[in-house]
DNA sequence: CTGAAAGCGCTAACAG
DNA sequence: CTGTTAGCGCTTTCAG
């Protein structure tokens, strides 16, 4: 490993001008550049992170605090953030909350603290009062993605309004009795986005003039399988079938549409049914849904700490630009049944 | 933020003492032990890692390069290195290389240079020579999972052996016309994997004296849309069907029974169909498969490096130990049709 | 625009 | 068992 002695030596100028050189901060004669960037490369330099941290109090890296690895959503939001990193140099380091109150506030106490990361995003993860003021006490830029934090710049597609159209997408279709598989209140980490797509769905059904009933909700927990089993109660009903279903996540919309299948419901002819994410498999499966785009989210958290950490000369926040969505219609919804 | 000094202080010792009290390095008597600790936590102290990596030479931090991050098989394996690091203390950064070389060269050329790791795990990388060794110049612990490196301890499980076992739970079925679902050699990072499993399947039909028919195999990408297509084919044949199909994966195995409900197809009275993984969602659709178990591949990943990096007095690293894997029958395969 | 030099906060000999 | 002290390798004032 050589130092950034040996490339001055080679270069012929001071160890400042390296730095100055390869950091781009301060002024360096194009001739002097050149020369380090040539020293640099002949002998495989790297800056050390470590000295380059201690010295700078920066470290080019930035924490990803997420619940789940595995869901579509999460995997897809680390993703967007990765990528939107490396491009711009930065290193990522990753804590997976899956577990209790220990991990989690070991997480907060130690990890965070060891001055690793320049700041954090947080991903659908309700932070309390004091890990926000904790974090900034330390000076350290956090953006949330997926869940409210409270006095915290977070992402969020608008809940209400997505909920509300893809409800309209049925109602206008002609549907009138349409189930919703939601969240399940008591369980989630996040309780404010099923509640919010509960409202959603509620106020377009309200503004169409069409009661609500609670008996045309089902509990899930945003699996394949929850889907399925909530699906089976709302469609296997004797009498008064809704002819509409619309789930709060691609994955209960897929299972629903296999407990559709099973109940020998062919679907949208008999049925027909929403999701929300537009997940991998969405398209596979035909579904209708309402696409939000969880890369791009995590793209965009990185580009707000940018500005925070490197503010550009372009300046600017770009305040709470909305999230976009959209409305992606397949084969899994029509008109309904005469 | 509190520094070591202040903790030293505040406990009537030296920063040394502060040091070796925290860290666990050296003797300390138990009495100013707990001074130190108390003082540490009444301030609210946490080393700074780019201090005590600068000095010590260790960041107590390990890289994972991985090519996918939303695919079950090695998401689950991320979650199991993560767990096991966050119980030792140690940080975990991320690199995804999704993308092509370019990508890859920079996290090879720059990143895991910075000196930020302790160690690498590789997952289903295929490194190349010169990867490896710029690796083990620098002292950086490698160890891969699931695709072989050469010259680098590597977990990954007997794939001809779980291919086999598959194919065996089918001929000892009864199943004599068994299709086979497979990665397409041409495209894959990987191709020791779906080519060893072939060679299981192919194994199993020779041993059991049945004829290895090449119009028995279809190639497909490992996910549940490319085992359904592939599917459609091997069960669309008017004559001669096949009675059973083994996939490379779950994903592909979920597509198949998809793809025989479709053409009208009782799983598993008119087909057999058995995976290997046990996919998150194998239970909810009855799959038969042979179980692996990558949470655990992520942790032993995880406890091979920690012997390297601080050799315990339990000495011995657990050589080549054998990867476990094991059949789950579920509903999906049952005797051929009479 | 460039160089000299003082640390960044901690660890690890080395003595004692 | 504990304190003293010399760095770890870089960045950044401060002069020039």
């Amino acid at each position: 490993m050589a130092g950034i002695e040996e490339v001055a030596q080679l270069a012929g100028v001071s160890t400042a001008t390296v730095s100055r050189a390869l950091s781009g901060r301060g002024h360096v004669s194009a001739s002097s550049k050149s020369k380090v960037l040539e020293a640099a490369a002949q002998l495989g330099y790297v800056v050390s992170s470590n000295a380059s941290s201690l010295a700078s109090g920066r470290t080019r890296n930035i924490g990803v605090v997420i619940p789940f690895l595995n869901r579509w959503f999460f995997s897809s939001v680390l993703e967007g953030a990765q990528g939107a990193l490396l491009r711009r140099g930065y290193d990522l380091t990753l804590y997976n909350l899956s577990g209790d109150g220990g991990e989690r506030s070991s997480v907060f106490e130690h990890f965070l603290l060891r001055q690793r990361v320049d700041a954090v995003i947080a991903v659908s993860l309700e932070l309390t009062e004091p890990e926000v003021t904790r974090l900034h006490e330390l000076g350290k830029p956090l953006v949330g993605v997926g869940g409210p934090i409270s006095g915290v710049r977070t992402l969020t597609i608008d809940d209400v309004a997505v909920a509300r159209l893809a409800t309209e997408h049925l109602l206008a279709l002609g549907h009138r009795r349409i189930a919703h598989i939601g969240g399940d209140v008591e369980n989630d980490l996040d309780f404010h986005l099923p509640t919010n797509r509960r409202h959603g769905y509620e106020y377009a059904l309200r503004d169409a003039g069409v009661e609500v009933d609670p008996r045309q909700f089902a509990p899930a927990d945003f699996t394949i399988r929850g889907g399925f089993h909530a699906a089976k109660q709302l469609l296997g009903v004797p009498h008064d079938r809704p002819t509409a279903i619309f789930a709060a996540s691609d994955e209960m919309a897929i299972g629903s549409i296999l407990a559709a299948r099973e109940l020998g419901l062919v679907v949208p002819r008999d049925v027909s049914i929403i999701g929300i994410d537009d997940h991998d498999l969405a398209d596979f499966f035909g579904l209708s849904t309402v696409a939000q785009f969880p890369r791009l989210q995590g793209e965009k958290a990185v580009e707000i700490l940018m500005e925070q950490l490197e503010p550009g000369p372009d300046a600017a926040v770009p305040a709470a630009t909305p999230l976009p969505f959209e409305l992606r219609v397949r084969s899994s919804t029509a008109t309904p049944p005469a």
